[in-house]
DNA sequence: GCATTTAGTTTTCAATCTGAACTATATGCG
DNA sequence: CGCATATAGTTCAGATTGAAAACTAAATGC
């Protein structure tokens, strides 16, 4: 598995090869990792600046290793100094680190209808964001990629004019992916199919290279790490797109499951008896809680999906009984969804996504009340959230994934390594 | 978190404290551990003992290194020369290596109608198993643990006798436990709850402990080491007790949850419109799969379980209809359990324990026809297994679970560790 | 009996961290 | 101002470790 693959992939390494062997120099690059985690972890105040004494204590190397792995990462332009931090007290003041705001990732997002593309500086601020209304369901996947391209161009331009150095990205693409190939197995509402993405000419310069993930994957994540993610460590996230997809993370990782597809949610089983599914079952989510459902259960016309959605949310706020009594039911099933996960894999919060995040205060209350009749307990009120961050989640995952696999390969960029 | 519970516990952490400094002599743990797994899966052809020339072409490593390295592990008597293998070819025959087989580990098992010990040499080969009946719901902790003292001390006997010395133990409990402190929250078939368990007293000589764990899980874990694991990687267990338990293996090891809890089947929502639980739930799997749920289909009269079990045994060899038809209904539920299941995990293969075992013939069908109505081409008919190992799972998973974790420490019994 | 082959050991060397000594630079007090 | 003190950061010797290569050991085969 290629290192830039680390954090979306972490389950799915089936096992094939025993790891290298150890020799010395592998304690550094653990260490180079830790020095620069225990950075990254330090940046919660943006105040504080660690010194490199600070840093010794932190992650108990000595001050002379510090020294050195920090003069190797200062080197490799990810750690930066920036002038002398004096705390009052007596004694040499210390010089503060920080990572180095001018090297960023690019995170990437190709849905139904937009793409956009966004630039994360290393210490995780979304610097540059730009989407582009774009329909591309049945388009031909050159020509998206072509407009993606002209968009992360543009990105590319404006980082390079601020003198920011593009280390890698991360694209995000609402269907079932193969990151290691670059390949699109299948992505229904694009009408994608097997599709292998030229991904090495979106960021031709980056040391990292461009990294394909899940949409929904990548939109949990984007929760985890920029929006809810601070307060919960595990949880379901479940994210209303066409289907209803989502990702599972857990102990602030994402997990992937063995074959690097978990999180499809929507094609749980909720009611046995239920309608047949496009997946060929029975009483899946997706036939409660999919768009279609929703939309047909609250009456709304044929139409273009934003239409109808934001008819759906103009018949909310005026409490029309057929658009909430349909939320409602979805939100019902997604706590039997929820309760299942929560018992099985003994989670402790949800969040709600994708358009989920419009219906919330119909949905959410729904889903509390379903989880309080199916599952008593196990999940409290309060740990069931909407998005924070709404339809940039998934860029957002997209790139802290790529920022992640950067900050866990610090070697890649030091002569050493 | 103690080494001793690494097995178990892996996806437990928590991650309260930041991983310790990489020193030097970091390297030497890691390849001890190299060395020693690399020996382990060499194991599989009981004829071939691998060499220290073998091991280092294996792991990567010199062969200065492993000469060392085997040094060490001879020293701590983990490994055990034995005699020179030639391989008919020319040059120097090798010496043989093998896990030492005057060292192993006890598994141990409290569960309503019985209590077991047995004794794991660090091959792997059960050296000694015994069981004895014991009527143990409703019993004080401290006598069914000064019964199972009782038997340990036996089995510590007859290794002694032959010259084995005993590393460590595992426990397993057919309840929820907290590995850590040892205590037992709540098993309700024994009618224990909040109880801490003198696990130090079983083994009081054992270098790695006692440590305890769930039963089901245990049983998935004896499971993947030595029944199905040997095909399946990543799978649901799915295990028939009075309740309905469970494990979800994951690549090879046992998915614990973040609080070290997962895999509590028995209580996924199977049925929206389903008779309350005892959970407070509606619709559990147990409701339809559990003991006294199948039983009352059946219409097998009120008595002990074991008695009610046999009785169902003969039922369903004669082709009673009530009782055939009560196991295709759970057979049926369990399925859509397992679907769900698969869908969210991207598991595909599930294996069936406890009780099912005997139902076989008569649930494993139902299993397999559910799974294809309602995740179809997910689990293939063949991945649908009954457990190989039955009563004795638990155990032998409590014992490999200890096995493991010496394997993975063996620098706690190094001059060096 | 000697070349050849493979197993395992010994020796030398480079990488790396630790710990202690040392230098650099601030504060505070007389 | 000058000096004690405190903290930051660097330099250097020492210990541990694995790699690489030379070397010894023990077999086969002609």
């Amino acid at each position: 598995m290629k290192a830039a693959e680390m954090s979306l992939e972490k389950n799915a390494d089936g096992g094939a090869g025993r790891p290298a062997p150890g020799r010395v120099e592998d304690v550094r690059r653990g260490n180079l990792v830790r020095v620069l985690a225990s950075l990254a972890e330090a940046r919660t105040d943006p105040d504080v600046r660690p010194t490199r004494a600070d840093l010794a204590a932190r992650t108990g190397l000595t001050k002379a290793s510090v020294s050195s792995l920090v003069a190797d990462l200062v080197d490799a332009g990810l750690v930066a100094e920036s002038g002398t931090t004096r705390d009052g007290e007596r004694g040499r003041p210390g010089v503060g680190l920080e990572l180095n705001s001018r090297r960023g990732v690019v995170g990437m997002e190709i849905n139904v209808d937009y793409i956009s593309a966004g630039l994360l500086d290393l210490g995780g601020t979304l610097r540059i964001h730009r989407t582009l209304e774009s329909g591309n369901r049945g388009q031909p996947p050159e020509a998206v990629m072509a407009l993606l391209a002209g968009l992360v161009s543009e990105v590319a331009a404006e980082a390079s004019a601020a003198g920011t150095v593009i280390l890698g990205g991360g694209l995000a693409v609402p269907g079932l992916v193969d990151s290691a190939s670059g390949t699109v197995a299948s992505a229904p509402n694009l009408h994608w199919r097997g599709v292998a993405l030229q991904l090495d000419r979106l960021l031709p310069d980056a040391p990292f290279g461009t990294v394909l993930h899940n949409e929904a994957n990548c939109a949990a994540l984007g929760e985890l790490w920029y929006g809810h993610g601070l307060d919960f460590h595990d949880y379901l996230f479940v994210s209303g797109e066409v289907g209803v997809g989502g990702g599972l993370v857990i102990g602030s990782e994402l997990f992937a499951g063995p074959l690097g597809q978990a999180g499809e949610v929507g094609h749980m089983v909720v009611e046995p008896s239920g309608p047949e599914c496009s997946c060929g079952g029975h009483g899946c989510l997706e036939t409660y809680a999919g768009q279609e459902a929703i939309f047909s259960e609250a009456g709304i016309p044929p139409g273009s999906p934003s239409v109808r959605l934001a008819m759906l949310g103009e018949q909310l706020a005026s409490g029309e009984a057929a658009a909430v009594s349909a939320v409602a039911r979805a939100g019902r099933y997604l706590g039997i969804a929820a309760a299942s996960t929560a018992r099985l894999m003994n989670l402790s919060a949800v969040v709600l996504g994708g358009h989920f995040t419009q219906m919330g205060p119909w949905i959410a209350p729904a889903v509390v009340r379903s989880l309080a009749d199916y599952a008593p307990g196990v999940v409290s009120p309060s740990r069931v959230a909407v998005s924070e961050l709404g339809q940039s989640a998934a860029m957002q995952g997209a790139a802290g994934s790529s920022l992640r696999s950067v900050l866990a390969a610090p070697f890649r960029l030091t002569p050493s390594g």
